[in-house]
RNA sequence: GGGCGCGUAGCUCAGGUGGAUAGAGCAUUAGCCUUCUAAGCUAAGGGUCGCAGGUUCGAGUCCUGCCGCGCCUACCA
């Protein structure tokens, strides 16, 4: 309804500067800071000053005056210096939102691409794995809030550097078979032993640099899918990525696909890349300098600095291909322009939702359409941007600008762990670490919280609550309602910091439930839900709104500014996810959700709803209860939190 | 050296395209449970928006230069 009306006032300011200025300008519309100047305000008359020659106290009074009556609006005031106030019809606001009126749809047309998670499969999920996968999750609820059609790829490297690390570990340092590793893996909380074995070997390297040569032998191995290095890694990476799948579930987290770094290998998606490549000339064959023997994509493609820029290696002088070159296939083949595709079969562990993984050979008849994306966003932290940069520059070297442009990085700053958080945890730092303000995670030194021990904790103080709230509850139910504040806890931290802030972890902030934090929000949520209930306990008429609530009967209701004020506050969650998804900051809708769940507590307190005596009232504070709920319940779900049954 | 980011209340952070009196949470202090459950509410204190210039009717926001911090700048990913 909001919308609908932004719209409609935009139109006809346009509509009347065009007419008699001439002029076209976009009518910017804002929320003006104090609620006595009304609804919305236009600061147009500023963007006129200067081209009119006017004050733009004249200009405002002019329009005021001459434009006319525009629905749903009951007045225009001038104020300040220039400034044109909007005031709503009250009347004809609420029973717009009564009936359902809403403006048109703007989302674009093709499907959209989110790539997230991403983690390495050899070892556990730790907290910085937990912000990427929430930060993508909860933008892809945005896009698909907002009417987008939107595909969501894991990519799995699961023949890289990490996976070899730690089938050392097994294989030359552990000195265990496949069946073995299989009995290791059968056992449970494979991916906490691979989380230590992957920092014991990165260790080993440390303390045995000669030692580094396994890695080679084992990555030659997985590359050429032969060997008992091979049969481990592929064992490792499935049971890892399993144990990630499930962890991400947890957390309302969901994929569509995962494609795999083994299937674009086998199925040579990079030698058609590298084709592309060599015959548009992004990249040439280095015979000097400390590349020589490389092919490289030269520094000026992808940095604005001309001189002495470097240049990047795609082809190592071994012939094979680096992360960036692979990187770049799968760009491609995300916008359908490799001219292959991956072959697919469903995700071999029953999870409760459609989930594929690629192949290299055809395992079933029909399989759904991936790829094909007309805009694509890649959930990768920040320290990668400059690879990032790299992908980009060898579509538009490959003269794919359209698709350049419509790739983004959706970046993200690290979350790191405060020394204080350190010391708690039982992780030793060195006296440097101990001065700085934050610690970064490191897989390699097995320095992090893991995503899984997170949630455990969390789920615990949050059972530890519920059990002393609701003792007559079962401990199913209970258990249950734990688990749901718990991820509503750890959702709302993860996408309460804008993305380019760095989180510095503070284990008590994150287990805290008060103040601007998801549980205040689920609980916000679950008291509108406890009037309703209430009502029904005592046997109490439900009422027919549209019928009992004509606009007049709004009217004389929301002629209370108290009342009026939290209405419009509930009735603008497309306004926040449209702003958040231009903006690209999913901390937007948490910032939201937050101010909804303030403004419904207001309510609560300010207006007892089942005392009201005066039948009337009493029926609009019961919509209103009823219309905050909604509204509540779908800003959690594009936050991917659940709304409790009770709290 | 170069690229990117950050610096706002004691702490952690918000502050769409420059706009009206710079906000929130936590912490602190003082109140509110016989009430639709207090995971809540009310109120108070707390600010040289890193520093210095500039642009203009107007700058936390844009430009320039400093200062401090972080990340990146691999034939790792």
């Amino acid at each position: 309804m909001f919308h609908l009306l932004e719209k409609r006032i935009q139109q006809a300011v346009s509509d009347y500067i065009k007419s008699h200025h001439g002029i076209e300008v976009p009518v910017a519309l804002e929320q003006p800071k104090q609620s006595d100047f009304g609804e919305l305000a236009l600061p147009v008359a500023f963007q006129l000053a200067r081209q009119l020659k006017q004050a733009p106290k004249a200009i405002a009074t002019q329009l005021a005056a001459n434009l006319g009556a525009i629905e749903g609006v009951s007045s225009l005031e001038v104020a300040g210096n220039g400034f044109l106030n909007v005031r709503l019809d009250r009347s004809v606001y609420a029973h717009g939102i009564l009936t359902g009126a809403q403006a048109a749809s703007t989302a674009s047309v093709g499907k959209t691409i989110v790539e997230h998670t991403n983690i390495n499969p050899n070892k556990a999920a730790h907290i910085g794995h937990v912000r990427n996968a929430i930060l993508g999750d909860t933008f892809v609820r945005m896009l698909r809030a907002a009417g987008s059609q939107v595909e969501v790829q894991n990519y799995i490297d699961n023949t890289g550097v990490q996976v070899a690390d730690v089938v050392v570990g097994f294989h030359y340092l552990e000195k265990k078979s496949p069946a073995e590793v299989q009995q290791l893996i059968d056992a449970g909380k494979f991916d906490y032993l691979c989380w230590d074995l992957y920092a014991r070997t990165s260790r080993y390297y440390k303390d045995n640099p000669e030692s580094i040569s396994w890695r080679q032998e084992t990555l030659h191995a997985i590359e050429a899918g032969a060997g008992v290095q091979a049969e481990l890694a592929h064992l490792i990476a499935d049971a890892i990525v399993q144990a990630h799948i499930a962890t991400m579930l947890r957390l309302n987290v969901t994929y569509d696909v995962l494609p795999r770094e083994s299937e674009i290998l086998h199925l040579h998606f990079w030698a058609t890349a590298f084709e592309q490549l060599k015959e548009r000339k992004a990249i040439y064959f280095e015979t000097e300098g400390k590349n020589n023997g490389c092919w490289v994509m030269p520094g000026s493609a992808f940095s604005d600095f001309k001189e002495d820029e470097d240049s990047k290696v795609i082809v190592r002088s071994n012939g094979t291909v680096t992360y960036v070159g692979k990187d770049i296939a799968y760009q491609l083949w995300k916008f359908g322009l490799l001219g292959r595709d991956f072959y697919y079969q469903p995700f071999p562990h029953p999870l409760g939702y459609d989930l594929w993984v690629t192949t290299d050979h055809p395992v079933v008849d029909k399989a759904p359409a991936f790829g094909r994306g007309s805009r694509v966003y890649n959930v990768i932290d920040s320290r990668q941007s400059y690879l990032q940069d790299v992908v980009v520059a060898g579509l538009k070297a490959l003269g794919y600008e359209r698709q350049a442009a419509a790739s983004v990085h959706f970046s993200y700053e690290m979350v790191a762990l405060t020394p204080g958080t350190c010391i708690e945890l039982g992780i030793e730092l060195s006296d440097e670490d101990k001065r700085r303000p934050y610690v970064e995670v490191s897989g390699r030194k097995g320095l992090g919280v893991k995503a899984d021990d997170l949630i455990d904790t969390l789920i615990a103080k949050a059972a530890e609550e519920v059990d002393s709230r609701h003792p007559e509850s079962g401990a199913a139910v209970n258990r249950r309602v734990a688990g749901q504040i718990a991820i509503g806890a750890l959702r709302f931290f993860m996408l309460k910091f804008t993305r380019n802030a760095i989180i510095a972890f503070d284990l008590r902030e994150a287990l805290s439930f008060e103040g601007e934090t998801g549980p205040y929000v689920q609980y916000a949520a679950v008291r509108a839900g406890n009037i309703w209930r209430k009502l029904a306990e005592r046997g109490e008429r439900i009422p027919d709104f549209a019928k009992e609530l004509d606009a007049a009967a709004m009217g004389r209701q929301l002629a209370d500014e108290g009342c009026w004020q939290l209405l419009l506050q509930a009735s603008i969650v497309d306004v926040a996810i449209d702003r958040a998804i231009t903006s690209g900051e999913p901390a937007h809708v948490a910032k939201y959700a937050f101010q909804v769940a303030q403004a419904f507590n207001t309510f609560y307190h300010e207006y007892p709803v089942l005392a009201e005596e005066n039948a009337e009232k009493k029926v609009f504070l019961l919509w209103m209860t009823q219309y905050f709920r909604q509204q509540l319940e779908r800003t959690l779900d594009v936050l991917g939190i659940a709304v409790p049954e009770y709290m």
